[in-house]
RNA sequence: GGGCGCUUAGCUCAGUUGGGAGAGCAUCGCCCUUACAAGGCGAGGGUCGCUGGUUCGAGCCCAGCAGCGCCCACCA
């Protein structure tokens, strides 16, 4: 073996070899146990969150792979409708072309073939990261299957009336001229204004004050061309007298009512508001109910009408109502009707004043433009009959979520949720199956020749598809029934719905999780998963969000690979807009990564998510973490070459039983048993971050640390025998090998490799670690006297080092070691283990007194005393110095422990065991206190 | 406005039915000891956000407050 870790040399090789035997295929045997991958975007690239859950997703498949269940991780990509298309279209922008340029059959090749192009790199990114999902059953949410489960969902939906039509106010991102969901609209703060108009009122009427017009107060004065009513407060005495009466809508001329209505806060600026039902939610209910026409004043780019285009509730056009608007604005964008409506207020004395108002301005989460409530016909999902099964499974505990917590989360959006607008006026998608004839009727159908025949349609009538497509999220709702054959009654489907759980972040609960659980049960009746462990988000190390304009993102492939400084710096500054923001980023990047960034390989990457992975909401991504487990890696490394140096060749016991186990081994053995107990009950709980300390803990410390060390006695001293030697060899590879099957899941490549190189000294009979079967704790091999003997040794090791580091004594000098006060146990472990001492603390000798003893630095190792004479080491005043602090920390114990017992209370109320217990440490310490002052008093004297 | 989360060592975080404050990184000291200097051995460092309560006993339970963050919601 090499004489270091170097992860560039391992990974490829063991992911070809285990992808060509076909390993990541569920076995066909045992539980079913299966995992659905979150469908990332099929053009985009995996960042850290994606490898972050992949990591998870890939240990529990491996784990249970290893354990022997039916294992499945069902991988795919979504077609990502608006974030595909926008790619897309920049790319065409970027080539002096615009999507309109082209046919939509044109345009959609376009982006099939992008797909062709840049669609591998998600899965050449997992191949990279150690995914091990079945890449045969590798979905894609635009495939024929997935379409054909898209297309009979929604026209059952339909049958049973769950999916309609209709015209209502939808949130219109005129960025894109396409719906948005309510999900995906963003609602922030902003800086913005108050403006305060003035409506005259009609009629000569004058308000209770005497004046002959209402104030309004607007955010969005563009609106007010849209104007059907003025609303006040029924009981607001101010106004009382106007309700039933009108106002002159000005600019526009037009009659309009002044209606009362509850909405109304009459502390909120005049206690009159304008209605525009055509263009703010709230307005449109108040328009509902009072019945006022809508008045849609502005085209799907936002702009200005020439005439406004009216109708009543439920659609239909309203042919005698005044529809004129002024011409001045004709053609203008919203914003710059704003300001020019702004003006002519002003000049014809209408502008009250203006106002500062910080209110939230809605936008679309990916194209960042200011979302224009639109009055249009689209596709609804009434999810209402579908939310409430979804509600009580979870209510039930048919499904979990992982941290508890996020079911209120989950209750709460299911509890209040409303009708989900589905249709999308876009290119790329699952285009809408629905059919319109020239009178406006619509047919729902497989295919136009499908709903021709249903309807006895001949040629005659002319037909013309649905131009919208799906809601992206709609066909990502079916994936866990739809990857597994549905609608045609498949073994997959048995077998592997519901699934064992969903690994996957907060940000899309309501998008995905929610809308699963209601399809799968709609469509199968069963859950489709009986957990969801709801992961962190990964955000830098100071808790930012990782973002592009931020500057601070980082490429898993990059830390598993490594990346000089210049990519790194051309990476994170490639597109800025503003060349400020790229000085800056460029600047800070150099400063933290001075030299770059390692290659520290997919293990210690792997490793280091696996440790982060805690209960937390965000998880700080620290790159010192991922150097940690990198050196960790390097550890595992030489602990393999160092028993493989001194195993090979040898008789290690595998065929020859006859062999003898030290202390040493038999309880690293013992310890191992524990590790894989709190292992399996950690990972039981999702708790990545304790399971993986706990194999930190025991492979580093126990196994590294204090057996390898342990061994070396056995191994190169002749006072050992044939069996005993034989008994350690056997050890040493033996709980390696163990060790490396307990690592796997969460470091697949290294563990493969020593694995490799152990097999032939062990009884394995896989070909790969990866189907190898996952230690099973055994309770026959825990041996408590082993661990309370190594217990004693270690601290009477740790004691001898102590003094050594403290009085800065060479690790090479060897000393002598006087024992005083010691019992019958002390005795025979010294007998027993005097060779361990020897060699760990590096002992020239180790002998006991009865009495008086020179002068000496001490040790306490329970009630003895462990004595390293100074004569020629060091000087009285160090070690004086050094008991002082030792005296202190036991007075300010006994101190504590004695006012506690003290307490009455305390000994009267609290369990005996407990006060047993204190009074035990008392004694304890006050014995320790005496023989250190002792041996300071001596010390001093001299 | 409603809901949720966080506040523990310089940094990033654990802390399981309330009973001796922990890890990694960083820092300091000694060491190139034949697996590993990407290493070994040892050490220092915390009024557990604040206030009050319950309790014999609170990092943990309860109440209030402060700061930070996220989500949801129709104040024009």
């Amino acid at each position: 073996m090499d004489k270091s870790y170097t992860p560039q040399n391992i990974e490829q090789k063991w992911y070809d070899t285990w992808e060509n035997k076909e390993y990541f295929k569920a076995s066909g045997q045992g539980d079913p146990y299966c995992i659905l991958i979150p469908p990332p975007n099929v053009t985009g690239s995996l960042h850290m969150g994606h490898a972050f859950q992949h990591t998870i997703m890939d240990a529990l498949t491996r784990y249970h792979r290893m354990k022997g269940d039916d294992t499945l991780w069902q991988c795919g990509t979504d077609h990502a409708g608006i974030a595909t298309q926008m790619v897309v279209e920049r790319l065409l922008n970027a080539e002096g072309k615009k999507r309109t340029d082209f046919s939509r059959e044109e345009f959609i090749e376009k982006v099939w073939q992008w797909k062709e192009t840049s669609g591998g790199t998600i899965s050449q990114q997992m191949r990279r990261l150690g995914d091990s999902p079945d890449w045969a059953r590798e979905a894609f949410t635009m495939d024929d299957d997935l379409s054909n489960a898209v297309q009979e969902v929604f026209i059952k939906l339909h049958q049973e009336g769950i999916i309609y039509r209709g015209k209502r106010l939808v949130n219109w991102d005129p960025k894109f001229q396409s719906a948005i969901s309510d999900l995906e609209v963003e609602n922030h703060d902003e800086k913005g204004s108050l403006w305060h108009f003035r409506y005259p009122l009609a009629d000569g009427v004058k308000t209770a004050d005497g004046k002959d017009h209402l104030i309004v107060a607007t955010t969005r004065p563009e609106t007010m061309l849209g104007d059907t009513a003025v609303a006040v407060h029924p009981e607001d005495e101010r106004y009382k007298n106007l309700i039933g009466q009108f106002v002159i809508l000005p600019l526009v001329n037009r009659k309009i009512p002044v209606v009362a209505d509850d909405y109304v806060d009459r502390e909120f600026g005049t206690g009159c508001v304008k209605i525009t039902p055509a263009h703010d939610f709230n307005d449109y209910e108040v328009g509902k109910r009072h019945n006022l026409p809508l008045v849609n004043i502005m085209s799907p780019q936002a702009k200005i009408l020439a005439q406004a285009e009216v109708f009543e509730f439920g659609g239909k056009p309203i042919e005698n109502y005044d529809n004129q608007l002024p011409q001045k604005y004709a053609g203008l964008d919203r914003f710059d009707a704003r300001k020019l409506i702004i003006e002519e207020f002003d000049s014809l004395g209408l502008l009250e004043k203006i106002d500062d108002h910080a209110l939230k301005v809605p936008r679309g989460d990916r194209s960042g433009d200011v979302i224009e409530p639109l009055l249009t016909d689209q596709w609804y999902v009434a999810v209402e009959s579908l939310a409430k099964p979804a509600i009580d499974a979870v209510k039930q505990g048919e499904i979990k979520f992982i941290p508890e917590n996020w079911d209120k989360t989950y209750y709460h959006w299911m509890e209040n949720i409303q009708d989900w607008c589905i249709s999308r006026q876009l290119w790329w998608g699952h285009r809408i199956p629905a059919w319109y004839d020239d009178q406006g009727n619509v047919y729902v159908g497989r295919s136009e020749s499908e709903v021709r025949q249903e309807n006895n349609l001949d040629q005659s009538v002319s037909l013309k598809q649905d131009n919208d497509v799906l809601d992206t999220w709609f066909s990502s709702a079916l994936w866990p029934f739809a990857t597994m054959g549905w609608p045609e009654e498949t073994p997959e489907l048995e077998k592997f719905v519901p699934s064992s759980v969903l690994v996957t972040g907060f940000d899309i609960i309501f998008f995905w999780v929610a809308r699963m659980i209601m399809m799968t049960m709609k469509f199968t009746g069963k859950v489709p998963f009986k957990e969801i462990y709801i992961t962190g988000l990964i955000k830098d190390e100071h808790g930012n969000k990782m973002s592009k304009s931020k500057g601070n993102v980082l490429d898993p492939i990059d830390l598993i690979d490594g990346i000089d400084l210049n990519s790194l710096v051309a990476k994170r500054t490639s597109g800025m807009m503003n060349p400020k923001i790229a000085e800056q980023i460029e600047k800070r990047t150099r400063k933290q990564f001075a030299d770059g960034i390692e290659a520290y390989g997919t293990d210690a990457l792997r490793t280091t998510f696996c440790a982060l992975a805690s209960t937390s909401r965000d998880i700080n991504f620290d790159l010192g973490r991922v150097e940690g487990y990198r050196n960790y890696c390097n550890k595992l490394w030489n602990a393999a070459r160092y028993v493989l140096m001194n195993t090979e060749g040898e008789d290690c016991g595998k065929d020859n039983t006859d062999f003898e186990l030290s202390i040493a081994d038999r309880w690293i053995i013992s310890k191992l048993q524990d590790a894989i107990v709190t292992f399996e009950k950690q990972i039981k709980e999702y708790r990545f971050d304790l399971a993986t300390q706990t194999l930190y803990e025991f492979s580093r410390s126990d196994y590294c640390d204090w057996y390898l060390e342990l061994s070396k006695p056995i191994l190169y001293n002749d006072n050992y025998s044939a069996e005993q030697k034989r008994g350690t060899r056997h050890t040493l590879i033996n709980v390696l090998e163990t060790t490396m099957r307990l690592l796997h899941p969460m470091m697949p490549f290294i563990t493969e490799e020593i694995w490799q190189r152990l097999k032939p000294m062990v009884n394995a009979s896989s070909d790969s670690i990866m189907v190898a079967s996952f230690p099973e704790f055994n309770e026959s091999l825990r041996d408590q006297k082993a661990i309370d003997d190594l217990e004693w040794l270690q601290k009477l090791i740790v004691g001898v080092r102590n003094i050594r580091g403290e009085l800065n004594v060479s690790p090479a000098k060897p000393v002598n070691v006087l024992l005083k006060n010691a019992n019958e146990n002390d005795r025979r472990c010294l007998q027993e283990y005097r060779g361990f001492l020897s060699a760990l603390a590096k002992l020239e000798s180790i002998d006991e007194v009865s009495e008086q003893a020179p002068p000496s630095a001490t040790a306490l190792a329970g009630e003895m005393e462990v004595l390293v004479p100074l004569a020629g080491l060091i000087d009285v005043a160090a070690e004086v110095g050094r008991l002082n602090k030792e005296i202190e920390k036991l007075e300010k114990e006994n101190k504590r422990l004695s006012g506690k017992l003290g307490n009455a209370n305390f000994v009267e109320r609290a369990p005996a065991e407990v006060v047993a217990k204190e009074k035990e440490k008392l004694a304890q310490a006050e014995i320790s206190l005496a023989k250190l002052k002792d041996q300071k008093n001596q010390l001093e004297s001299l």
